[in-house]
DNA sequence: ACACATCCATACCGGTCGGTATGCTCTTGC
DNA sequence: GCAAGAGCATACCGACCGGTATGGATGTGT
C-alpha cells in the first residue's frame, strides 16, 4: 500500500493540478481533488493548511516547473533563440494531447482567474511570468551577440510580445475551433519570429 | 419608482456584467447580482429562467453589443484597416478606465471560463469571435483592394493573429504588472500592423 | 515495550449556493 | 369595475462547499 507520505502528497498535488487545469481553481472542489486519488479530505489536510494552500503548491511545484523545463532549460542554452522558439512550440504540439491543450495553459489560465483576486497567486504567478520573459530577453540578447538576431532588436519588449502571442493563441484555441484555426496564426507568428533574424 | 419590467431587467443585466466581468461567471452569485440594484431574487427569476440564463443574455445583449461598436462597425467602414486599428485600440486605452480594463477583456474573459464547460457559452462566444474576425478579414481584403494593405497578405490568417495579440496583451496586462508593460507588446504590434502596409 | 508523533479516515458543522413556492400589488383587457 | 395575469418580495429548501474535531492505525526514538 501507499503507506509512503511523499506519495501521497504528490498524488494529491497532481489531481489538483489536472482538476485545476479542467476546471479552475475556483470550480474545483476538495471533492473533486480527493477523487481517483483513493484519499479523503484527512489526508488532504493533512498535507496541506488549506484549499489556497493547495494552489500555492501546484504553482510553486508543477507549474513553475513546467515552465522551467519547456522554455527557460532549452533558451539558456541558445544562441539562437528564433530557432529555438520554433522548436519549443513545434515540439509543445507534437508532444501534448489536443484535447489537454485545449484546455489553455495552465500558467495563463490561473492568472486570469486569480491574479486579481488573490495578491498570493498574482505574486507567484508574476514571478513565473518575469522568469519567462527574463530567460527570452537574454537569449534574444545572446542572439544579437552571436548575429543571430538583428541588431536593432529590442530584448525586453520582443520577449513580452512574444510571450503575448503564444498566451493568445492558446486563449483562441479555446473559443471552439479545432486545431486547424491555431495554424493560421501560429504561422503568423512564425512570419513574425523571422522578421527578428538578423 | 422603477415599476417598468424593463428597465429593471436592464439594470439586473448590466449588474450582472460588472460582476461576471469582476469576478468571472461561476465566481459571481445571484446575491451579488442583485447587490445595488434594490432588487430580489423574485425579480431575478421572473425575468431569467436560471443563472445561466442570465450569462446567455450578457453575452448576446451586451458583449455581443460591444464588440460591434468598437470593432464592426468602424471597420466595416474602412478602406485602410491598419489606421483603423490603430485607432480603435488607442480609443479604448483612452477612454476606458484603466482598473475596469485590468479586469481583461469581457469577452475573452468568459471564453476562458466557460469555452470548455458550457456548450451554449461556447456556441455564442464563438460566434462572436467568428464575427469579429471575419470583419477584420473583409476589411483586409478591402484595404489589399485600395492599395493600403500588402498583396501578399493572407486576410483571414491576418485577421485571427490580430486577435490573438489583442487578447493576448489584454491577458497579460492581468498577470500584475501596470499599463508601461502593455506599452511594449503594443509597440511590437504597431510594428507588426505597418508591416502590412503596402 | 512504551510513550509519542506522524499519517490518515470518519463524521460532522455553519454557511452559501442555485432554485422554488407562495402570495401581494399593480396594471391591463374587456 | 372586475377578473386575470404580469411584476415582484419573502421565506424557505436541499445540496454542496471549505473547514474542523476526533480517533484509530502505524511507525519511531529510547
Amino acid at each position: 500500500m501507499g503507506t509512503d507520505p511523499d506519495s501521497t502528497r504528490q498524488k494529491l498535488l497532481d489531481s489538483a493540478y489536472q482538476q485545476i487545469h479542467l476546471n479552475g481553481f475556483q470550480a474545483t472542489s476538495l471533492t473533486m481533488i480527493l477523487e481517483g486519488t483513493g484519499c479523503t479530505k484527512g489526508a488532504l489536510y493533512h498535507h496541506f493548511k488549506n484549499k489556497n494552500e493547495i494552489g500555492y503548491a501546484v504553482v510553486d511545484e508543477i507549474v513553475s516547473g513546467e515552465i522551467q523545463d519547456f522554455w527557460l532549460k532549452p533558451l539558456s542554452l541558445s544562441i539562437d533563440p528564433v530557432a529555438t522558439i520554433q522548436e519549443i512550440i513545434m515540439g509543445l504540439r507534437a508532444e501534448l494531447d489536443p484535447e489537454i491543450m485545449s484546455n489553455g495553459c495552465p500558467l495563463n489560465n490561473l492568472i486570469q482567474e486569480m491574479s486579481s483576486i488573490d495578491p498570493v497567486f498574482r505574486e507567484k504567478l508574476g514571478r513565473i511570468m518575469g522568469n519567462w520573459q527574463r530567460a527570452l530577453a537574454e537569449a534574444i540578447e545572446r542572439g544579437i551577440a552571436h548575429g543571430t538576431v538583428r541588431k536593432d532588436a529590442n530584448p525586453w519588449a520582443t520577449a513580452q510580445f512574444i510571450i503575448v502571442v503564444i498566451e493568445g493563441i492558446t486563449s483562441i484555441l479555446k473559443s471552439g475551433s479545432s486545431m486547424e484555426v491555431s495554424d493560421l496564426s501560429a504561422g503568423e507568428f512564425f512570419r513574425y519570429l523571422q522578421s527578428l533574424k538578423a
